[in-house]
DNA sequence: TCTAGTCTTCTTGTATACCAGTCTTGCAGT
DNA sequence: ACTGCAAGACTGGTATACAAGAAGACTAGA
């Protein structure tokens, strides 16, 4: 379990969440691994209440497999799961983007450049989660700019089983196609083109398809 | 508080989650009305825990709005909210559709119709929650068939906001047009014609989107 | 040595106690 | 009568205590 820093302002709860989160993504609680409140509480200075009401939240999304009175687990991946999550993430970016040609400002393109020019700093490997968390904020912006913030939350809940497997396949080559996606993206967005902007979201998404088969040679431990 | 009855093997934290959630469709926890966790729990013979959990899931969805220290409120309905309920509703389900054409097999197709029957059982406004229940199994049923329960799952802790936008709207005459939508998609299913269920299930959705001016004029107290 | 049964221990579920703010209310002083 | 302050009655956030059930270890008996 790595711990995170605290941040200012954020309740228990939230912070036992984000930490969790992290910690599944990251694979330090690997798939198939047993989990227990009072240990996870213990291990971050918390009493079980906080924790549980996060780890409660993961189970509404699969991520977390409670048992009563038996031992809960992080469940293997899933790709039946990681299918539904890339589904409706599919929809719902390809959805966005085509609205977000209508409604981006100049102010709105200029953040999403900044961001993808964070995005280069952060090119190397060893900075893979600093870039997660830079994509993640790339796509909040595009939902952001289309009035649909509310949907971006809700996707991101189910998103973590697709981010597990990201984070399982990143790499340097993957990521300088990453952040060019994200600029022929903006580039489309603020040619004011649905058509392309749709097009160019799908094969940005579409990345992580292949993977799973890989993936799934390389760590058959951590597939069901 | 309008009080279920307990469910076998429901735990008290499913148990106070769908009380609530029917009670603020229902509008007997009204828009705008103040809430408490210890009067909730007392009311519902619990103690704070499982009602606690409940609101805090509640509150993701921003249908419970908790602030610290102060008294927590259901938030007056928020048309912004509706819509982003509404796109999302809208996007999955007619992709769905699609899929529904090329997955469904006969007894799934028996299953629907069977739940038509019932809707039309319940035509009576007098049984309006029995019909919104039985809409809500039957759009699940079509997620189940395209493999996508989850995603369903995740869409319906934010169609809440649709859900009780459409408890204030409904009457008799509209449901007879639903149901009659319902049997038509199911036709077009049953035909495997994805552009017709898709255009279809996007009628169906729609014939909400034009209420909401309407009930803003019957009920202005309700909406922000 | 193997098996059956019991007891300890660990799990999550639930209730309760306590804490730190905030809002209200009532009293005292002017 | 009005104003200001203080006490107390709430709020939700967190910690802890207790309960119920499952699993595993250990012991007793064959």
């Amino acid at each position: 379990m790595k711990l995170l820093e605290r941040l200012p302002r954020e309740n228990s709860g939230e912070y036992a969440l984000r930490t969790i989160k992290e910690n599944i993504i990251s694979l330090e609680l690997a798939p198939g691994s047993q989990i227990s409140e009072s240990v996870l509480a213990t291990e971050m200075g918390l009493s079980r209440t906080p924790v549980r009401e996060a780890l409660l939240e993961l189970s509404k999304v699969k991520i977390v497999d409670i048992r009563p009175q038996k031992k809960s687990t992080i469940p293997l991946i899933d790709e039946e799961m990681v299918e539904e999550s890339r589904f409706m993430r599919s929809l719902l970016e390809c959805a966005v983007a085509e609205l977000d040609c209508a409604l981006a400002t100049p102010a709105d393109l200029e953040r999403l450049r900044e961001n993808i020019r964070l995005q280069n700093l952060y090119l190397d490997d060893f900075y893979s989660t600093q870039l997660l968390t830079l994509d993640n904020e790339f796509h909040g912006m595009l939902f952001g700019i289309a009035k649909k913030s509310q949907v971006f939350a809700l996707m991101q809940n189910i998103s973590i089983h697709f981010d597990r497997v990201r984070s399982m396949a990143l790499s340097s080559v993957k990521n300088l196609k990453i952040v060019q996606d994200h600029v022929n993206l903006v580039d489309a967005i603020e040619r004011r083109d649905p058509a392309s902007a749709k097009a160019l979201m799908e094969e940005h998404l579409n990345r992580y398809k292949i993977d799973t088969a890989a993936l799934r040679a390389e760590y058959p431990q951590f597939f069901r």
